[in-house]
DNA sequence: AACTATTTATAAGA
DNA sequence: TTCTTATAAATAGTT
């Protein structure tokens, strides 16, 4: 769809690669969104860019409740992993200490000081939150990839490693 | 792309959205696929059909790996993340202010502990951080409103040191 | 399941 | 980078 035949491999310069991948990953965040509305059903993207952003997309229901319901659909015959499902999907039902987090701090937005302040003070507040924001959603990523760089490794040479440590992500 | 305009909203009619569907989803999976490997990057498509069936594209089907290996090490790392949770509450039971508590997830992004936590989690993190951005915004704008009305009530000159001038509202 | 008339997406160019 | 445009590609309605 544009002047030249596209052909089918990774897109040798690194500014037209940038270019399309900014464009292809919108339109397909489009077509993703026209899906779920024109056909009404639930679905779900991940874009992981180059440089370990998160691009994503999904419907109505909490991406936590689409993993599960992926988790179900690939696991629903694995009895022996049944009891972990289970696990987690308690554990992502319960009040988490990420809830008791926000709990607290939108406790601290509404009782006397935060409020009383004047605009310029809530505009540092929201440039710290959003700090954290980003923070967060870095470690997420990290930690994804992080998992498939270790899934690589284990497929070459199994580990025993019980976790991952983001400092290993730095060589991808 | 067709004889009609395409209106965003659920395809009435059964037969159609069902053959839609079909002709969108694989249009979807082909988008993905071609952005994965035009621009080389990592993602996930997952869609839900109304008989909640399953449809899936990943890149090196890495994505279906890496849910297994999460909950694989759920039961394994569940120990250890629940005592960084306590701690993190702990610490954030003692915060005082909006900097404190800023300051403190920050140092726990940081640190080794909360970046062991799996990415569901972290999704819930973010989502919750999110809120609470939308909740510093909010009560921003409002304040920003107030000052606004307060101005042209007054009809006074240079502002006073708790309002903002008009035009400074836009880009905040 | 094929076929097209059209709309839509996007690769290049400005 | 953002906008414009020529063209390839997707697809809605039809057969």
């Amino acid at each position: 769809m544009g002047r030249g035949r596209v052909e089918l491999k990774r897109i040798d310069d690194k500014v037209s690669r940038q270019v399309s991948f900014t464009k292809r990953r919108n339109g397909l965040m489009m077509k993703a969104h026209e899906l779920s509305v024109l056909c009404d059903v639930d679905l779900a993207v991940f874009v992981f860019s180059g440089r370990n952003r998160l691009y994503e997309f999904s419907t109505g229901d909490s991406m936590t409740k689409i993993l599960n319901r992926y988790l179900d659909h690939k696991h629903a015959d694995e009895a022996a992993r049944k009891t972990v499902r289970e696990e987690l999907r308690l554990q992502l039902t319960n009040v988490s200490s990420a809830d008791r987090w926000t709990q607290m701090i939108q406790r601290q937005l509404n009782e006397h000081k935060v409020q009383q302040s004047d605009v310029t003070e809530l505009y540092q507040l929201q440039k710290q939150t959003e700090s954290v924001l980003r923070q967060v959603r870095t470690t997420k990523t990290q930690l994804m990839l992080a998992s498939v760089k270790n899934l690589q490794e284990e497929q070459k040479q199994p580990r025993h490693k019980k976790h991952l440590m983001v400092g290993e992500v730095t060589t991808l």
